[in-house]
DNA sequence: TCAGGCTTCTAGATCGTTCTAGTGAACTGA
DNA sequence: TCAGTTCACTAGAACGATCTAGAAGCCTGA
């Protein structure tokens, strides 16, 4: 049934109500200068047409497009809590957004090309994997801003989460438990990776004690493949690299007859809907993405209405305490 | 460092490259009909001045915008799979794909008219929970293909997984091993829950046996709940409405000293990336995305550039058995 | 030599809006 | 009464591309 008839167009209101496209347009949208009566008149013409203004004749006449574009990964469930947040914050600010999935066989750099054809005033790229130079020759046509990532130079804006103080916090969390015997299971080669494994290490010295580090990975098998390498010099608490290599931790001690948190605790990092499942309740660090996200929105548009130059947002984790971490077992 | 100069347009490659703007424009769309030396002459200015065409003004001209629009829901893992497998499938038909998520605070409908107002050619909604009514109103602009529910009325094309022959599939795997006192903890209220609780009762029924419901959700916390009702009762399977359910449905046996699959059998469905997770490997019904998601992308496009008319497509769901079915205890 | 047919290129209309610069009428206030 | 202001409205250019129709140049063959 679809009806193949050509969508109506101002031009088409315009003759129904017996004015101009002009003063169609200005009703349409909502400008001042148009009589109560004949506004009233030109929007039931619309009505009655089905009239729908056509968002390419619009903006290719008002530069302004407001529209933002933001390049979200589908593999990571994480990102879809900022993708949420951002809806909501650009929606706020009078913005839609434009989002583009990045996939196993669909690079970065082609997301990014289409979210620019579509018209993106500016960039907001979670996690990018570019290098600085690709993202700065982005960063010369558009305002980018990058999420979750803060070493991409001084052409691109940055709005991350303070990986040393979410450690730090991590760190002292598990102390004021009573716990010594700490073991951090890495991100291996994720971002991130490299400034918790460091921030384990300075704190942990800084502390007198002993850094143990095993190299893990960001998903449930390298947590799991860490715990089991634990065997003999079993920690009281694990700092795990984020909330699925802990769960793949848990899993591991659970198989070798460890209790959490009476025996081990284990502490994730991310605050994902995977800690917050009922059944797992894990103790996790959170990077807080509906503020983050709000922070990214709030920067774009700034770059975009502002003459602000680029600048790097850096925010404070906070430790969500759930039921994985608890004082050592008294002989710890 | 952004440079706020206006981007160059095909006006400045003509002139830069000493032709018209028709010549600029048949080269940068690699259309025939310009010599080899000229061709190349002009591709020299346009990358010199760095020119991107301007796709809005393009697609004003050209109608056709080969794009697809494609609404998601940002809650549920399982769609961001069918969202790459729908890049995938558009990339090889040469079209492009617009996302429009669906959240909490953003309702179907707005995300429905962002993605019109991009140029969307054709909409795919997954799992849409517009009525008939309105998605009809939608489908007599564009046409529109829903993915994952099939009671969208004669206007709207779907494309569907068969939730009889899942559950069906589903007992046959159960009865096969021994089982013979199994119970369905179903979906409430979710979309899919009312077919697969009445698949589950008359196949039961068919086998002459007991088909025992418990009702239950799509949440971890609903499986669990159900799972701790079970008590006396205990039966030797399980058929959760969906994986997520099925999680809790294990965490409560488990709980309740339940060995799965040794004493009791659980069994998911969507085979999503929880039923994966290799210290789950749950068996569960599979619903394919990759494929549903490439037949959705087919019927939008045959639908955009034939005369068919809307259809329904319903494809048949597969089991794949992992580790959490198993023949009953001996004494079961 | 010249009609006919390529190939290569161009001028100008066009898509559906918004924007600029106005017009004309009604209303003010001295 | 009349200059000044406000209000409601309009004509036509503009945005940056594509498309149509046709022109110019060159080759071909009778």
């Amino acid at each position: 049934m679809t009806e193949q008839q050509r969508r109506p167009t101002l031009m088409d209101v315009a003759e129904a109500a017996g004015v101009s496209r002009a003063l169609v347009s200005i009703v349409m949208r909502g400008a001042p200068g148009a009589a109560e009566a004949t506004r009233q008149k030109v929007l039931d013409a619309a009505r009655e047409l089905g009239y729908r203004p056509d968002s390419r004749a619009r903006l290719l006449r008002s530069t302004r497009t407001k529209l933002l574009g933001l390049s979200f990964s589908t593999a990571h469930a994480f990102h879809a809590e900022i993708v949420d947040a951002a809806y909501a914050e650009a929606g706020a600010k009078g913005y839609e957004l434009a989002l583009g999935g990045v996939t196993s066989g669909r690079p970065e750099a082609r997301t990014i090309e289409a979210l620019l054809d579509f018209g993106s005033e500016a960039l907001i790229l979670i996690s990018p994997t570019l290098s600085s130079d690709e993202l700065a020759r982005y960063a010369s046509q558009v305002p980018v801003v990058s999420l979750l990532r803060n070493d991409v130079g001084d052409a691109t804006d940055s709005v991350s989460s303070d990986d040393y103080a979410g450690i730090r916090m991590a760190v002292e969390h598990l102390v004021s438990l009573g716990h010594r015997r700490i073991v951090h299971i890495d991100g291996g080669s994720a971002v991130s990776a490299e400034p918790r494994r460091s921030a384990f290490r300075a704190e942990m010295e800084r502390r007198g004690l002993e850094p143990a580090i095993i190299a893990g990975g960001a998903m449930e098998e390298d947590g799991m493949t860490a715990g089991n390498s634990l065997g003999p010099v079993m920690p009281t608490a694990v700092i795990a690299f984020n909330d699925r290599s802990a769960l793949g931790v848990i899993e591991s001690l659970r198989a070798q007859g460890q209790r959490v948190p009476a025996d081990v605790s284990v502490l994730g990092y991310d605050d994902s809907q995977f800690a917050r499942l009922s059944y797992v309740q894990l103790s996790s660090i959170s990077q807080d993405a509906p503020q983050l996200a709000a922070a990214a929105v709030d920067r774009a548009v700034a770059r975009i209405e502002g003459t602000q130059s680029a600048g790097h947002v850096v925010r404070t984790p906070h430790l969500v305490a759930r039921r994985t971490t608890a004082a050592p077992p008294a002989g710890g």
